[in-house]
DNA sequence: TAATATACAAACATGAATGTATGTTAAAAG
DNA sequence: CTTTTAACATACATTCATGTTTGTATATTA
C-alpha cells in the first residue's frame, strides 16, 4: 500500500474508530474482532494495527473520542453564573446530561458500550475506574452546589447537602442504566424532564 | 470414567456451577473458557458439557441458583403486614435488599457478574431482559405501596406516587450499580442505611 | 443377572483471533 | 533529486476455545 498524506491518515484513524464504535456496540467488546474492525470501516487489520497498539488503545481512543465533550457540556451548565438559585443549575445540569444522550447518538453508542458491553476484568478493570471518575467529580459538584444552596437558603430545611447529594447522585446513575438499557423511542424518554424536575422539588422548600 | 450415583452427579452439577461463578467473577463471562471453569471444578470439559449444553445454560444456572431467593426476601419484607405506614415497609424493604448483598457473598458475586462482566448482545441480549424483568417488577410494587400511602395519608402531600416510585427506582438501581462496582469495606457499605433513611423521609410529611 | 443408560475422561477436528514480519508505494525530509 | 520513512496490505505462525466423538466403568433397571 501506498503512503498517504498525513491528513488522509488522520481521516482513516477516525474511520477506525467509527467503524470499532458500530461494531464494538453491535457485537460487544471482547467479542468484536480487530478483523471485523477492519472490515467495518473498509480496511485491514494491518492499519488497525498501524494506528492502535491493540483493543485496549483502540477502545480508549474510542471514549475520549466523545467523552470528554459531554462532561464539559453538562459542567458549563452546572457552573453557569444564570442561576440565582443553586437547585435549579443542577436540576438544568441533569436535564442538560439526559438531553445530550438524546440528541448524540455517538455518545449514546459509547455510554451503552461502557455500561452493558464491556466486561470490566484484567486489562479493563481500570477502565471501569475511568468509567467512575466523572461519577465521582459529579458528586462532589453537585455537593457543593447543595451547600450554596443551603447556605442560600434555598435547599429544603432540615436536609444534609452531603446526603442528598448521594441521593441525587444514585439517581442519575440509575437513571442512566435505565435509560441506556432500553431502546430508543420508549415511554421513559420523553418523561425524562419531569422526574428529573420531580427529584429536585423533593429537596425544594415548600 | 465410571458411573457416579445420582447424588454424586448432583453435587458435580453444584461444583461446576460454584466454579463457573468465580470464574466468570474473576475473567468475565466471555473471556471464561470452558475449560477453566472444568479445572477450577477439579473436572474436564467432559464434565460441563454433560451437564450443560453451552455456556449459556451454564450461565443461566448459575443465576437461578441463587437470584430468586434474593426476590423473595426483599418481597417478603415489602408485603410484610407488620407496618402500618406502607413507606416503612420500603424503607424496610430496601434495607433488606442492601444487607442481603452483604451478607450472602454468592448473591454479590452474581450480581457483580451481571453488572459489570457481561456483555449483552446476540445471546446474551435475553438475559439482560432477564436482568431488567425483577426492577420493572419491583418498580410497580414500590408504587403500589407509595399509592396505599398516599391513601393513609403518610406520603408527603403533593407526591405523586407513580414518580416517586420511579425516582426510588432509580436509586436503587443507581446505588446498586454504585455498590456493586467498588469492593467490600468501604465508606459506602455503612453509609446504605442512612442513605436509604434519608431518601424515604423526603417522601414523608414534613 | 443381563442389558442399558449414565456420568464422566480423553482424544480429535475445526475454526478462529492474535501478533508479527514482510512487502510496497508514495509522501516528506534533506 | 535522492533517501528515508510513513501508511498501510498481505502473508505467516502460533495459540486457543469450541463442539463432537469415542471409550469405559459403574448405577440402575427389567
Amino acid at each position: 500500500m501506498a503512503r498517504k498524506t498525513k491528513e488522509e491518515a488522520n481521516r482513516t484513524r477516525q474511520q477506525i474508530i467509527d467503524a470499532a464504535r458500530r461494531v464494538f456496540h453491535q457485537r460487544g467488546v471482547s467479542r468484536s474482532t480487530l478483523e471485523q474492525v477492519a472490515q467495518a470501516a473498509g480496511l485491514t487489520r494491518g492499519a488497525v494495527y498501524w494506528h492502535f497498539k491493540d483493543k485496549i488503545e483502540l477502545f480508549a481512543a474510542l471514549r475520549e473520542d466523545v467523552l470528554d465533550p459531554m462532561t464539559e457540556r453538562v459542567d458549563s451548565v452546572l457552573f453557569s453564573t444564570g442561576y440565582d438559585d443553586p437547585l435549579d443549575a443542577i436540576e438544568a445540569a441533569l436535564k442538560e446530561l439526559f438531553r445530550v444522550l438524546d440528541d448524540c447518538p455517538v455518545l449514546r453508542q459509547v455510554l451503552e458500550i461502557m455500561a452493558l458491553r464491556c466486561e470490566y476484568v484484567d486489562e479493563f478493570a481500570a477502565v471501569y475506574a475511568e468509567f467512575n471518575r466523572p461519577a465521582m467529580e459529579f458528586l462532589e459538584k453537585v455537593e457543593t452546589a447543595y451547600r450554596q444552596a443551603a447556605a442560600k437558603g434555598t435547599l429544603r430545611p432540615g436536609l444534609d447537602p452531603a446526603a442528598t447529594a448521594r441521593d441525587t447522585w444514585a439517581f442519575v446513575t440509575g437513571f442512566l442504566h435505565l435509560l441506556l438499557g432500553r431502546q430508543l423511542g420508549n415511554d421513559l424518554q420523553d418523561q425524562v424532564s419531569a422526574m428529573v424536575a420531580a427529584h429536585m422539588a423533593l429537596r425544594r422548600p415548600t
